[in-house]
DNA sequence: CCCTGATTCGC
DNA sequence: GCGAATCAGG
């Protein structure tokens, strides 16, 4: 597979928007994420840390300090990656991973997770901003695709055509990415009342 | 363990 | 130029 014009423009293109060598080595098809780093490198477009920033180390693996020009490239300077602002919380699991109904003939077993169903619920406005930011580039796969970890946040209506799952990286052992860990893990505010 | 990108070096 | 192997980190 040779890298035209059009497969590069993609790579290009997906490195901009901050997706991941492996997803965009996946995209492409018949490259791994190697191949994409390689090329990304090659083609001067690797960090776009204006300056002093030093990015994530990796050099300096050799017996032989070697001092690296770096070959800076402007290229397209796209926004760098969003700061996020982490505040998981663990709590309960609200919404169970999709499972094998393995059960009656029941096509569309109810008692799924209800996420994007804000009924008495409230969630930060930056978490629900952050998941609408994230859907975009959701891979939108479906039951069958889902892996272990991949992001299992459903969106939209099962009984639906345009139905599928974020498939996001996931945090980490986690049935949700980031974006959608926020949502789903609630600190644990509101439903306390009780005093006595 | 999973993942990420970075670098090296034989091809 | 290419990318597998390797490295370094989260």
């Amino acid at each position: 597979m040779p890298w035209n014009d059009e497969r590069v423009e993609l790579l290009k293109k997906m490195w901009g928007e901050g997706q991941s060598a492996s997803q965009i080595a996946k995209e492409l098809g018949g490259v791994t994420r190697n191949a994409v780093i390689g090329k990304v490198h090659r083609l001067g477009l690797s960090n776009r840390s204006g300056s002093g920033g030093p990015a994530t180390s990796a050099g300096s693996a050799d017996t032989k300090s070697e001092v690296r020009p770096e070959t800076k490239a402007t290229k397209t300077v796209s926004k760098s990656a969003p700061k996020p602002a982490p505040k998981p919380e663990m709590t309960s699991d609200p919404a169970p991973a999709a499972t094998q109904p393995s059960r009656i003939k029941a096509i569309i077993p109810a008692g799924q997770p209800l996420p994007p169903q804000p009924s008495a619920n409230e969630i930060d406005p930056e978490a629900l901003a952050k998941v609408n930011e994230i859907e975009k580039k959701a891979r939108k796969l479906t039951l069958m695709e889902l892996t272990e970890r991949t992001c299992k946040w459903p969106v939209g209506d099962p009984a639906t055509p345009n139905f599928w799952f974020c498939g996001l990286p996931v945090q980490s052992g986690k049935p949700y990415c980031e974006a959608h860990v926020g949502v789903a893990f609630q600190p644990m505010s509101s439903r306390r009342d009780r005093k006595r």
